[in-house]
DNA sequence: TCGCGTTTTATAACGTTGTTGCGTTACGCT
DNA sequence: AGCGTAACGCAACAACGTTATAAAACGCGA
């Protein structure tokens, strides 16, 4: 007997498309739900009934931005040899930055003020690292890499690509400096430190 | 013949300690300008008069911080030994994020909505790092260091540091691992990427 | 076929934000 | 003493996220 529902899984694809649009466009502050509403043709309550929140909303763009990283982080071939594997991880991670950095803003910079990334989310994050891990696991266990806990070199190299991207997405290296360069180098430095 | 003004310089620092503490006591997104003039007994005019915008404003705070980092890893003492020498300008890097997180993230992680760093501001971040500079170019010439372009090495290491704690206060580390314990030995490694 | 009940949706109201114009305030000079 | 002038507080404005309210749109029973 009720009134016939609009506000559907089609709906909620046509908002999580359109908001990252609006924030790939013009920065994250530019996503308004009132905005977002008018151009989705639906009202504010549309984001209430299928998200709950303007946070909310934030947090699926998020689930969608680690999806696409993983699963792009995935296709890169692994050979066994572990610091040219790890160069090759380092390149495509930058490369998906870059791709869609205003959704990596939200992935790594709260660049919405009030959203906090869920419990659910957080998995997500993690898993998207599973090539590293993979590739670090194997180079400790087969002696290429020092034996020290694969946590530390994991999340080392990981600190190490996000501080790169970040600082270079945030326009605060030096003007002069060419992060595309002498990334591969850096990455080849960096990964080799752990060598045994 | 005008009024006198109460809209001075003491009035300046008293809006920016406040605004400090404000950030640092509930988040960025606390911080409302007539929360500000109402906690300093003054109105939201101030701000326009003092700072021109919000955005200026948090302007001033992000190159308080740069200024207080940069203080701090002035005081390193430095051996002339490349990797010891670096590892603890990376701890001390550590220390300063940790000791003031909001202000960090006023820095570099564009926490509040609409600022962005002008190029004044830009200038004293660079010279934030010239104990690092210092440091890497020496080691360059002197030859522990490869011979590549200082720059690249000084990103590098800036990048990393930056990295491990951004990931480290955003909470986006695996909930059992401690950045405490494997930190000095993660620099040590980066470090040593770079010698000859 | 006509209304009633139920669910869903759009609209409008609320409180708060950054910002700006306006009127008052408070002094020095004539 | 009173006027000119600069500075300041207050209030209005537009826009925001959110919530309460009322209209809308269907199936079903009469």
């Amino acid at each position: 007997m009720p009134r016939p529902r609009t506000h559907d899984e089609t709906l909620r694809l046509k908002l999580l498309d359109r908001a990252g649009e609006l924030i790939s466009a013009d920065g994250p502050k530019a996503l308004s739900l009132r905005k977002l509403a008018a151009d989705s043709g639906t009202s504010t309550t549309a984001v209430y009934s299928l998200f709950g929140s303007k946070p909310d909303l934030v947090n699926a763009l998020y689930v969608e931005g680690f999806r696409r990283f993983g699963a792009r982080l995935a296709t890169v071939p692994l050979t066994g040899d572990a610091v040219p594997d790890l160069v090759r991880l380092g390149i495509a991670y930058r490369e998906s930055a870059l791709a869609d950095p205003h959704l990596y803003a939200i992935m790594f910079s709260r660049s919405v003020p009030g959203f906090e990334p869920n419990a659910e989310a957080d998995d997500v994050a993690q898993s998207t690292l599973a090539p590293l891990t993979g590739v670090v696991r194997a180079a400790v266990s087969s002696g290429q890499f020092q034996d020290v806990a694969p946590e530390l070199i994991t999340v080392s190299l990981w600190g190490f690509v996000h501080g790169l991207v970040s600082l270079e997405l945030s326009g605060r290296l030096p003007d002069n400096f060419s992060v595309s360069d002498g990334y591969e180098k850096a990455l080849h430095a960096n990964a080799s430190g752990w060598l045994t």
